[in-house]
DNA sequence: CGTTTTTGACCGGCGC
DNA sequence: GCGCCGGTCAAAAACG
């Protein structure tokens, strides 16, 4: 086949000059076959040059999009094929010495190139987000009367949008004056990287074109510092409790009103998850600590309060409560903002509520000329569907986080609402109206992209350790057929998907989990489909695709420490305790750039390889999360833990 | 024995 | 000012 191809166009690519290369020269000189590497070497650079010379960076990044997944498959076919032909293979042993030399240079070579594209397409990734941000700012301040006032902090707010649209939180966070609980915690970023990822209001927040010009707006009325109000905006993780001068802001009607719902969305956008769950929380692959319950008034059903406890200073917090109305149906509200990479498992979640916020937060800036109010005031009821709930469906999530419209799966959900109850504007996501569940069947019967192969297991049958049930159970839900359905399809449509073409046997085996829990929820499939969106990203595939290329170029677990995030004595990445095990920890740009999943992916690839020796051979696309504390045995293959990106019931 | 959960007390915001 | 309520704290209990 490969073959034929090369008949039809010899050398007519850069792909097909190096299949000649490796099937052609059967005399398997090295030193031509380095003259041909540094050439196409140098070709490779050039054309890096020329991209990066290019005016048009979209045009960069499609075109790096294009370039990385086409060769990575032609040159895995090539060489495929290439080991295939045992008659190239030289009998002579110096022969084959060199010929093996000669294709550990062109991996690495490869390896190098692939490097290059990957900075690249970073550079280019951030370039966008820039030039996105200064749009924006410039379209903003061409709206608004020109203001001297507000020309002084021009630069600097331009700088510190570039900053937070980056994703990167501050590294020099300081405690609140004003906040007694933030004062007492000792707040220091984990990492340079600590980006936000959970409930990161941040991105649309900014994109916002209001908000530059509210903030100046409220420093003149309410003699608000601009100091202070850039406190607030560069610290939103720290949005628990509110300040009292947030509190005092919403207070005030009239024309503050809406600045004031702005502030309000900076500071404690909710995102409430309504999904059936049979267990006490919902598995969002996060870490949670339960610090308090209590009985709401009008429900029956306490509702319990967790922490993540994935960093120490994550203000995130979660409520999770059941339904009063159907006690199968689990709210989930999410609160607050990472300041932590996240575990991979805790990535599908969070990208959700992202959106979900991100949407909150569009729509409130959109709905401004026909809503008066801003927002719907009205107290939402999960079931219930608001004007402003009305105009939400099927609103397309990922053209609304933040610009990322590169899925191929627009995220829909219906029986969205929005509220501003209570101080807290509320998105609900209702994870359990059949349209929503027909939505994630037509994912699972979706064109099959890269994968990280996630599997979401049942909850209930990997109840862990972390989310210790005790208390009150959760025994009264019928069977979910239809759910285990879709879960089913969508299992059986994930594995293996990941298609590095070396799925070996063993890996099967090793995925030979029990059959799905009948009771499967459907919030699985919601955090499913979520991963399969970001896994589907192009960037993802070509990150992976120069991850696995770097992987194979070094030989095996060379470098797999030292990529390891969260290793050796970083202290909040690393949970190491009688409760936890180490689990492989996104750097949260990465995450929210969905680029850099395949690194990570790949650092615990290795990981897993470099303590499993026997299963070098195998590539297991898996990702085990152990989060047990049952750490003894064979804690990343458990099939009750772990394991394959296993949504791990860590709440 | 360390970690997590439980649960009553406490605090601050808000409405009356 | 008072009481209600949501949210948090922290000591004790439970768990592994």
């Amino acid at each position: 086949m490969e073959n034929t191809k090369e008949k039809s166009l010899p050398g007519d690519t850069f792909e097909e000059k190096k299949t000649m290369k490796y099937n052609g020269d059967e005399e398997g000189s090295h030193a031509k076959i380095q003259k041909i590497s540094e050439n196409d070497q140098l070709r490779v650079k050039q054309e890096n040059i020329n991209s990066s010379n290019s005016s048009s960076p979209v045009g960069k990044n499609l075109a790096f999009l294009k370039e990385v997944p086409l060769q990575t498959n032609t040159d895995r076919s090539s060489m495929e094929t290439n080991l295939k032909d045992s008659s190239s293979i030289p009998k002579n042993q110096d022969d084959l010495l060199k010929l093996v030399k000669a294709k550990m240079w062109e991996v690495r070579e490869e390896n190098g190139r692939l490097k290059l594209l990957l900075a690249q397409m970073l550079k280019d990734y951030q370039s966008l987000q820039k030039n996105f941000y200064l749009n924006i700012v410039h379209q903003e301040e061409a709206k608004k009367s020109p203001d001297t006032s507000c020309s002084r902090h021009r630069e600097t707010e331009e700088n510190e949008l570039i900053s937070l649209s980056l994703g990167r939180g501050s590294s020099d966070l300081q405690p609140k004056k004003d906040d007694k609980k933030n004062g007492k915690e000792d707040h220091q970023s984990l990492n340079n990287e600590g980006l936000s990822l959970g409930l990161d209001c941040r991105f649309d927040e900014l994109s916002n074109s209001t908000e530059p010009a509210d903030h100046e707006k409220k420093s003149d009325s309410e003699n608000y510092s601009i100091e202070e109000l850039k406190e607030d905006k560069e610290e939103p993780t720290e949005a628990w409790p509110p300040s009292k001068k947030l509190k005092t802001m919403m207070r005030n009607n009239g024309d503050d009103h809406q600045e004031v719902l702005e502030q309000t969305h900076l500071k404690k956008t909710r995102v409430s998850v309504r999904a059936r769950c049979d267990t006490p929380t919902m598995n969002d692959g996060c870490q949670w600590r339960k610090y308090g319950q209590k009985t709401a008034k009008g429900n029956p059903c306490p509702r319990a309060y967790y922490r993540c406890t994935v960093s120490p200073n994550c203000p995130v917090r979660k409520q999770v409560q059941r339904w009063v109305e159907d006690m199968s149906i689990l709210i989930t509200t999410y609160e607050g903002t990472h300041n932590h990479p996240l575990p991979i498992s805790a990535t599908a979640m969070a990208s959700t509520t992202s959106a979900a916020a991100s949407m909150l937060q569009c729509h409130s800036s959109t709905s401004q000329g026909h809503n008066t109010s801003g927002l719907d005031t009205s107290v939402s009821a999960p079931n219930s569907t608001s004007t402003t709930a009305a105009n939400l469906h099927g609103l397309n999530f990922t053209n609304l986080s933040g610009g990322n419209a590169r899925s191929p799966h627009p995220f829909y959900f219906s029986n969205t609402s929005m509220s501003n109850s209570n101080s807290h504007p509320t998105i609900t996501l209702d994870l359990t109206s059949p349209a929503n569940e027909s939505y994630f069947n037509r994912l699972s019967s979706a064109p099959r992209y890269s994968s990280t192969c996630l599997n979401f297991s049942s909850p209930s049958s990997s109840t862990n350790a972390l989310e210790r049930p005790n208390g009150t159970s959760w025994n009264g839900t019928a069977g979910y057929s239809d759910y285990y359905e879709t879960v089913s399809n969508y299992k059986k449509n994930h594995f293996g998907i990941l298609n590095l073409g070396q799925v070996p046997p063993s890996y099967m085996q090793m995925n030979n989990l029990p059959p799905p829990h009948r009771q499967q929820s459907l919030t699985d499939q919601t955090i499913a489909a979520t991963t399969k969106v970001i896994t589907s990203n192009p960037n993802f595939q070509s990150a992976l695709a120069a991850a696995i290329s770097s992987y194979m170029a070094n030989g095996g677990a060379v470098k797999a420490q030292q990529n390891q995030v969260g290793s050796g004595d970083n202290a909040g990445l690393n949970m190491k305790g009688p409760g936890t095990e180490s689990f492989p920890i996104i750097p949260a740009a990465y995450s929210q750039n969905q680029i850099g999943c395949a690194s990570s992916f790949l650092n615990k690839l290795l990981s897993s390889n470099s303590q499993q020796k026997g299963n070098m051979s195998a590539f297991p696309p898996s990702l085990p999360f152990s989060t047990s504390k049952n750490a003894s045995g064979s804690p990343a293959y458990d099939t009750k833990d772990h394991v394959n990106c296993q949504m791990i019931n860590s709440d």
